[in-house]
DNA sequence: TATGCCGGGAA
DNA sequence: TTCCCGGCATA
């Protein structure tokens, strides 16, 4: 569209239009923030950062990668930025060329929101450090503690994982002191000594259920994340996770369930750094009959996979529309599962039929909640028809927009303007996201929508659009059309005598520059 | 019918 | 590239 109307109007416009006008449009404001945000400042700082992160989370597979010094300590704040980087360094290349193109406009609202929200998560991170720290001093006393009560962090269960999950964070405490690599040594040690599976992080999957928890997690994470393409991790998915995940599943029942989850991260930050250490004695437990299993949250699928990956997969494909491969996995998926532990005796039965194998395969397309314009932001797919508009969201709006111009492949729309809010509040990476949805549902949107690569976003939408709008409507096949829009537009406003007053592209008869839709 | 705008095309 | 307009889709 823009380099469309950019063309036509070409200066006119920008005189004529310059924010302003958009904004009155809709709710476009989003529009031209979206193209600045993410292409400029996203990509700038970034890059570099993220991937050393990466590693340090994911090498941890064992205690002794905590041990590892790493940098990330020290310069989280950088680097946290990063991690959304790593994508962003892909897209810099494409963004810059349009952002030469737009780039009048764009200067205006280049904000990098993206980066706050980095940063954001990133504190998170250093809090849970922090804690985490000072929880290893205790660790020791606290193992002991630990096989005495297995009941209790069992009950933990899910919820701790999740917050277990980041595990990762506790390397970085690393940095901070010394004695505290003793101390994991210590542990380890007797963790080790008290329950083997879990330590076996290092090896493969197989190991014992908790092991599978936290362990998945961090496959997975490293796994999907790691891959090259998606620099996102959990940090970056707060990012994104937060703009993604918001979307489909979060309609309600999801939400509900997302709560739940923040809340019980919550209380893991103050007490529960401790749980996390007691890991290890809740595998064992679980091994005996139990068995973390992976469910997928997303509103009517109740699929339940043994594997985090396999979750993820089954996710990412089904729920998410996107290529099964791992390339694009944003860490999005990790929102719509949940582990659960089951008893393997039951399982066992129904499992086999459930599982694992074919998370592709399963179901028939999931049923989309689209109750939200969040969940608009997800589709995925080529755009059938034009007309999906309803939707209020900017989201939409940009979309649009594209469709229209048939150029700009869609720009993730960041806009990000807020100002964080949580972060505060928010101790985990993970689901903090998931938290922040809740409290601004509409910034928050966008913001995850940042981080998120194009493609998902591209993709996603076109999805979600494609259930709503092509089930719907007929036209799709109908062409390019769009639905036309409701506003009005320079000639009607003006009126044929005033031809003069009109925008270019209405004079031209092109699409209207001046009041879109 | 009035509008909005795509696809062409002339200058 | 700028400016127009035929003609179609839509309201
Ligand atoms: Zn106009």
């Amino acid at each position: 569209m823009h380099l469309a109307c950019l063309k036509m109007t070409s200066k006119r416009l920008l005189d004529k239009n310059p924010a302003g006008v958009r904004g009155s449009g809709a709710g476009n404001i989003g529009y031209g923030g979206n193209y600045c945000t993410k292409h400029s400042e996203h990509s700038s700082a970034k890059t570099g950062g993220v991937i050393t992160r990466k590693k340090s989370p994911v090498t941890v597979n064992g205690i002794d990668t905590q041990i590892v010094d790493t940098c990330s300590l020290q310069e989280p704040s950088k680097e946290t930025c990063p991690n959304g980087n790593h994508l962003a360094s892909g897209r810099e290349k494409h963004y810059t060329k349009k952002k030469t193109i737009y780039a009048s406009e764009e200067d205006q609202r280049e904000v990098g929101p993206g980066e706050v929200l980095k940063c954001r998560s990133f504190t998170h991170r250093l809090v849970l450090n922090g804690q985490r720290q000072e929880d290893h001093m205790q660790v020791e006393s606290i193992i002991s503690l630990r096989s005495m009560l297995p009941l209790c962090v069992s009950d933990v269960s899910a919820e701790e994982i999740y917050a277990s999950s980041h595990i990762p964070v506790p390397r970085n405490r690393k940095p901070s002191g010394h004695a505290d690599k003793e101390v994991m040594a210590a542990t380890v040690l007797t963790t080790l000594s008290t329950s083997p599976l879990v330590l076996n992080p290092s090896s493969g999957a197989s190991g014992g259920v908790s092991e599978t928890s936290s362990r998945g997690w961090k496959e997975s994470l490293s796994a999907s994340y790691s891959s090259s393409t998606s620099g996102n991790w959990s940090w970056d998915a707060s990012d994104q996770s937060v703009p993604s995940t918001p979307s489909p599943p979060l309609s309600n029942d999801v939400n509900k369930s997302f709560l739940i989850y923040s809340q019980g991260e919550d209380n893991i930050e103050e007490g529960e750094s401790t749980h996390f250490l007691f890991e290890d004695p809740i595998p064992r437990k679980r091994k005996n009959s139990m068995k973390v299993m992976f469910k997928c949250l997303w509103k009517n699928c109740e699929k339940v996979l043994s594997t985090s990956s396999g979750i993820q997969r089954h996710i990412r494909t089904i729920h998410l529309g996107r290529n099964g491969d791992s390339d694009y996995s944003d860490g999005e998926e990790d929102f719509y599962y949940s582990e659960i532990e089951v008893n393997m005796d039951t399982l066992s039965e129904g499992l086999s039929n459930l599982t694992p194998t074919s998370p592709t395969t399963t179901g028939p397309p999931p049923v989309f909640p689209l109750t939200n314009d969040m969940v608009q932001s997800k589709s995925a797919t080529v755009i059938h028809s034009p007309l999906s508009q309803s939707a209020p969201s900017t989201l939409c709006h940009i979309r649009t927009d594209h469709a229209y111009q048939a150029t700009a492949p869609v720009s993730i729309p960041t806009v990000s303007s807020e100002p964080l809010h949580n972060h505060s509040a928010i101790s985990v990476s993970w689901q903090s996201p998931s938290i922040i949805f809740k409290s601004q549902p509409g910034a928050v949107t966008h913001v995850g929508i940042l981080s998120t690569g194009e493609k998902r976003q591209t993709v996603t939408h076109a999805v979600s659009k494609t259930h709503t709008t092509t089930i719907s409507t007929p036209k799709a096949s109908t062409g390019t059309r769009k639905p036309r829009g409701e506003a009005k537009k320079c000639r009607k406003v003006y009126g044929m005598e005033k031809k003069d007053l009109w925008c270019t592209a209405c004079r031209w008869k092109k699409a209207c520059q001046r009041f879109t839709d």
